[in-house]
DNA sequence: GTTATCTAATTGAACGTTCATTCGGTCGGC
DNA sequence: GCCGACCGAATGAACGTTCAATTAGATAAC
């Protein structure tokens, strides 16, 4: 009967508040009492949605990890060059950090915690993924110099998140101007050079 | 008469303690109770030390800090190429990490936690100032592309942290020629094309 | 050389607080 | 009047911090 239980919207508002807490006070500074409130529910609501909060922030990591992989291949076409394709991903996902600071700051935290260990999504494919799969078509189809995609994606994803990071910390604001300059030295670091 | 009081070791091991601790078991994880265990000292005798835990995690900041530095601009020869220099400098700090993986997941979950916001040390000058210093360097004397210095830094501090995470992970193994290839890549990308 | 005295380092049980989680009860739609 | 969503005070465990008591080491007195 599939019938319609619970409310989808509340879910989403916990989920919500979860990112902004953690987002901007840290694991620590987002106690169960906060998040409900910010929320608009109350302490035990959470628990009608969520069996822990162990549980709560691994879902929020795979809603989280669902938007990235949405944004990443936004007005990616196929039939374009390469390299437009390439300063495309880049410009994706550098913008989507800027635009939800909450997002950097919570994966930063939590991929560096005891978290990831115990999470069996993790053992299967993740945005990273997504990322070698996109370079190791590009080795493959002479675009890119002969380099391993492992050593790939962390040049890119790592200048992304550190361009992302400067810009939200304001130690520089990054016009789309001057993104696309950064996109651009790793660009002249892996094309092939056609002579 | 400068006389000795405390214990420097006991010190440093609480330091130890916390690094190690954190590194593993994230901030949540890491209570003084633990961290005191670890040190093999009494809870109450971190408070000889550190007048609460905040200060203890700045302190160990300031700490790391200091290590980095160092480690930085080790064997660094201002009578060398620019270009062997900067690749010095890339292994230096990427093999750092790697040696010292409570490091890295120490400064991902302190950087990304709202200590950063009130600890004064972060108004002052950071190794990642250094850095800049050193590309604006070479910008000045024709060894890199006229790129503003603020872009180079996250490209290229951003690139190591991750190389050194793809490591520690284990997703991949990186040898020391390896760690030279994705150095190459962002020297490409930065170098002056002599014609 | 021995004993007494003082000081500072160290201990760990105890305290008060905060937190995740529980649960008895309320409310609204059907 | 039944059911399930929702509430929020209550619970107990865990935590950071305190402090009275103990120890270690140095100095003074004899």
């Amino acid at each position: 009967m599939n019938v319609q239980l619970d409310n989808p919207e509340k879910k989403e508002a916990i989920l919500q508040s979860t990112l902004e807490l953690i987002g901007s006070n840290g694991f620590h500074g987002s106690p169960m009492s906060l998040i409900a409130k910010n929320a608009g529910v109350a302490a035990g609501t959470i628990y009608h949605y969520f069996p822990s909060k162990e549980v709560l922030i691994f879902e929020l990591y795979a809603h989280i990890k669902k938007g990235i992989e949405q944004a990443m291949f936004k007005n990616d076409d196929q039939h374009q060059s390469f390299q437009h394709r390439f300063f495309n991903l880049f410009i994706n996902v550098c913008s989507y950090y800027i635009r939800n600071p909450n997002v950097l700051t919570f994966l930063e935290q939590y991929t560096s915690s005891p978290f990831v260990k115990c999470n069996p999504i993790h053992q299967k494919r993740n945005f990273n993924q997504e990322m070698i799969d996109f370079f190791n078509y590009g080795v493959e189809n002479g675009h890119l110099k002969k380099i391993d995609d492992h050593l790939l994606a962390p040049v890119f994803h790592g200048t992304i998140i550190s361009t992302a990071k400067h810009h939200i910390t304001g130690r520089y604001k990054f016009t789309q101007e001057s993104l696309l300059n950064v996109a651009q030295i790793i660009w002249d670091g892996i094309k092939v050079n056609k002579s």
